[in-house]
DNA sequence: AGTAGATATCGACCTCTGTCAATGTCGACT
DNA sequence: AGTCGACATTGACAGAGGTCGATATCTACT
């Protein structure tokens, strides 16, 4: 079994229950929002409305190559690998970071706009 | 002991451990994140990003005057009148709303700015 | 004074969530 | 093949958070 894929596109295909970060229309503001905004907007805002991810994502944005993996995020955080680990997947379900997979190495990094994209759920652009 | 305090103007003393919305200077992409701003900024968005909240903000910011009381609220989000309380006053420490008694009615409403100050936390002005 | 109504607070319950240790998985290298 | 190292997943645990019923507080009104 597990023949390995090497097609790459199928381990996209498995993942992504669309992440939710296609805030494109509505916002706090503009009506009231339906209970199903409610509830995408209130689960995107949560995956960032959390210390340790607020400075991974921070960290990681400060990176040269504006990427990093998780062995250089456990120590700045301080906290386990597993730990690190999950936050990470919680952001990338979220649709703020993505995940690249080079060799042994995964390397995670601010999805373009991503932020910018949660942040006008709260106020839109202008 | 407990010499009940009837002297009036204790009431506001009491309050206003300094709200959160005051998230002048750094930003999650201008500099790495000290655990303590990343604690602040995750209090402030941790208060919007709850469904209940962000309905709550949005049919306040939706009304005519751009206010409303307790009694307008409960029916619209169908919660009790203490949840919906609990929340407003959630809101209200971490700087989003504010409230005046006018008579037996409170009434909250979105502070100008808040939701913008909320949202540089993500992603800065420019 | 006494009542009625609007709101805040308290206590309890249950779910959600952050954390860790242990284990599983997969790629690179000898 | 076998080992090592990076990362993901699982299960368990403790603490945080949302909800409600009951109660307290406070104001207007008769």
């Amino acid at each position: 079994m597990s023949i390995s894929v090497h097609n790459g596109s199928v381990d996209t295909a498995q993942r992504a229950p669309e992440p939710i970060a296609d805030a494109c229309c509505p916002s706090v503001t503009q009506e009231i929002l339906s209970i199903e905004d409610a509830q995408r907007f209130a689960q995107l805002l949560k995956a960032v409305a959390e210390p340790t991810r607020l400075r991974l994502v921070s960290i990681i944005a400060a990176q040269e190559n504006k990427e990093a993996c998780v062995c250089d995020l456990t120590e700045p955080v301080g906290l386990g690998q597993p730990t690190v680990s999950h936050h990470l997947k919680i952001l990338v379900d979220a649709g703020i970071l993505s995940r690249e997979k080079r060799g042994v190495w995964a390397y995670y990094a601010v999805i373009p706009g991503a932020l910018e994209r949660t942040a006008a759920v709260l106020s839109p652009v202008h």
